[in-house]
DNA sequence: ATAAACCTTGGACTATAGTCCAAGGTCAAG
DNA sequence: CTTGACCTTGGACTATAGTCCAAGGTTTAT
């Protein structure tokens, strides 16, 4: 059994995160001691690896909340709901990548045409072309 | 001159989002009214189609506020100024993509190697190896 | 003259994932 | 028995880009 500043070390995060992961339901202590100190388990040190290795995979802590629901009860759950998660997931990066690459590109085109000399930007070609209506 | 109501409307923007620009130091209108209403010129209209095209390409407002300030000067600045902002923002962005990137393919993993079916989760993949420290 | 539609301000609230702080209680070592 | 290191709690604060609200003033139309 581990006291919240032990279990903090090991994972190199700080006695708040530890206390936040149990205010958003992902994460409570199995003991309380008498003067109400924190202190986890094996099995509490497991759930801890699980949500760290949720959160590497890009999950959110809603997300976490629910895989753990599942995982703790898996015989309420069919592969299926799980895979449904993980996917919806997937797809919504996905979307958020396609944004982020049509930004880049325009912001690659606009690179693209300037000089990016030393010389006074009074014809600047990136400003030229926010300033004006071109593609509208 | 247009009153803060029809500038709204006319680009799909909220008046709250106009004065939010304003107190950003983004666009302050260059009239006020005895009643202190604000009065947009041609000139703020076309600053406001500026930011907009800014933010289209996916610039921060802070981004924004920055290039505005180079433009209302082109001649403080260089070309390289503005362009080291452009490309220093679309290496910014290819950050986040990368990050969502591996968060895409850690996620594809985990979805490929599950059945996805209807039975019980009981050994599902997807819980099973973020219950195990196999990348570890 | 009064209602509807507009305008003003400042301040609170949203989501996300914590981080930091203050005031106070607990515990082990010297 | 006190110091320092730990622990407790609740609440405020961070960034981002707004959005919404309340209380009140103005303008336009009837």
């Amino acid at each position: 059994m581990k006291k919240i500043g032990e279990l903090a070390k090991q994972y190199q995060l700080k006695t708040d995160t530890l206390r936040y992961y149990e205010k958003q339901q992902l994460l409570t202590p199995s003991h309380r001691s008498v003067s109400d100190y924190r202190f986890y388990t094996q099995l509490d040190e497991k759930r801890l690896r699980f949500i760290l290795r949720c959160k590497k995979v890009g999950l959110s802590l809603d997300d976490i909340r629910e895989l753990l629901r599942m995982d703790d009860q898996r015989s309420q759950w069919s592969c299926h709901d799980v895979k449904d998660l993980v996917e919806s997931k997937a797809k919504q990066i996905q979307t958020q990548i396609d944004r982020l690459e049509s930004f880049k590109d325009a912001l690659d085109t606009l690179g693209k045409n300037c000089c990016g000399g030393h010389e006074r930007a009074i014809n600047c070609s990136i400003l030229d072309s926010l300033e004006h209506d071109d593609d509208e």
